[in-house]
DNA sequence: CGAGTTGCCTACAAGATGTAGGAAACCTAG
DNA sequence: CTAGGTTTCCTACATCTTGTAGGCAACTCG
């Protein structure tokens, strides 16, 4: 069934080494072909276009995350659940900083229009999942229905403004390390968690 | 003394106005000298590469965004101090995504190096001006100084964390608003601080 | 062994960054 | 008013980028 050679999952995969490699932004065509040994026309067999092929980066790599968490998470529940889900995503983001700049710098709106390509969709099929893990959490806690959105939010946007600082560098040269302040940003957590769920539902365990 | 023109403030405020409009990544060269109505090489009389821009444009908008911040905080303590620094943080994004973008996607270590370019010292200049604003409200609520560090981290963190989520588009297509869960951000990270200060230090007014 | 499929190539167009060197406009001195 | 010096802006160019067009070569299957 004709000649063998690079396919398109080997491309990204490609792609998503060269973002912790050299930084998501070092991403292009010409690079990246550099990299596998061909010419960059070459890459248009497998790709549609730069953009495309970052939005590629950007869905395999969110489901990557997605996979290591769900894994980290297995058989857990409350505390636990909620620092393996962080440590896990922190762990990821440290391992594979380029990666983890994929899963933010591309833009992935919730619903994807009608003419969007396949891969922005695969893209928001993977947010869905990681958006879903985060569910899990704090309905492992016992957060009411009507509070779900806010924890997920509050949760999220702790876990990825801490990362995020912590890999842009804000964290670095000054006392004490950032891996020292980690577990307490995990308490804190912990305690509006445990505090959201107290407050209008049920504790669960 | 001379021709008069553009200087480099001009530019590089045209670079930050061109950031907002079409996004960060589409500051280039180019398109500026486009927006500016000069062609390309000249704008290599004010500025020495697109990398410099871009450091230009960070140390610039970080300026900003300290002068925003510290007009919002004056004669303000306690619970107002941190309510209007993080109102005026995440007014400054949502009013100018692309000048906030500038203040994270550009690398800005916390200490130049010997060979650093002018634009780098500046950038890390307006970052602890920044940086200072933030310790600023922990000492209002009384943080003691072994806890400083950890307690700027851990707002700056979900302050940064909500905002940059908000902006990506992860908090749009759910019910409620992005806008209605702020309130409760600011709220846990209130109760946050404040079970800081006490731990350890003396609560302050 | 033949045919179809597929991957990779060269050649090219358009546009990007950055350099070199020169022309034009302005301010200040005389 | 004129001459000199300064600064801005330009054209021309080298190099590299994305993306397209068309062709050659290699592999699989019948």
């Amino acid at each position: 069934m004709g000649r063998p050679g690079l396919n398109r999952r080997d491309v990204i995969a490609a792609a998503a080494d060269l973002a912790d490699e050299l930084g998501f932004d070092a991403v292009t065509v010409s690079v990246l072909a550099r990299h596998l040994g061909v010419r960059s026309p070459t890459l248009y067999s497998h790709i549609s276009s730069l953009t495309d092929l970052r939005t590629d980066v950007t869905a395999y790599v969110l489901h990557e995350l997605a996979d290591a968490t769900t894994a980290a998470m297995a058989d857990r529940s409350g505390r636990d659940l909620l620092v393996a889900y962080a440590d896990a995503t922190r762990d990821f983001a440290r391992r594979s900083p380029g990666r983890y700049d994929a899963t933010t710098r591309q833009r992935v709106p919730a619903v994807a229009g009608a003419d969007a390509p396949p891969s922005l969709a695969d893209a928001i099929a993977a947010g869905r999942r990681n958006a879903d893990l985060a569910l899990a959490v704090t309905r492992s806690y016992g957060v009411a229905e009507a509070d779900e959105t806010y924890a997920v939010r509050l949760m999220s946007s702790l876990i990825h403004g801490y990362i995020s600082l912590e890999l842009a560098g804000s964290f670095a040269h000054r006392d004490p390390s950032a891996e020292s302040t980690w577990p307490n940003v995990l308490a804190d957590l912990d305690v509006a968690l445990a505090r959201l769920a107290n407050v209008t539902g049920q504790p669960k365990t």
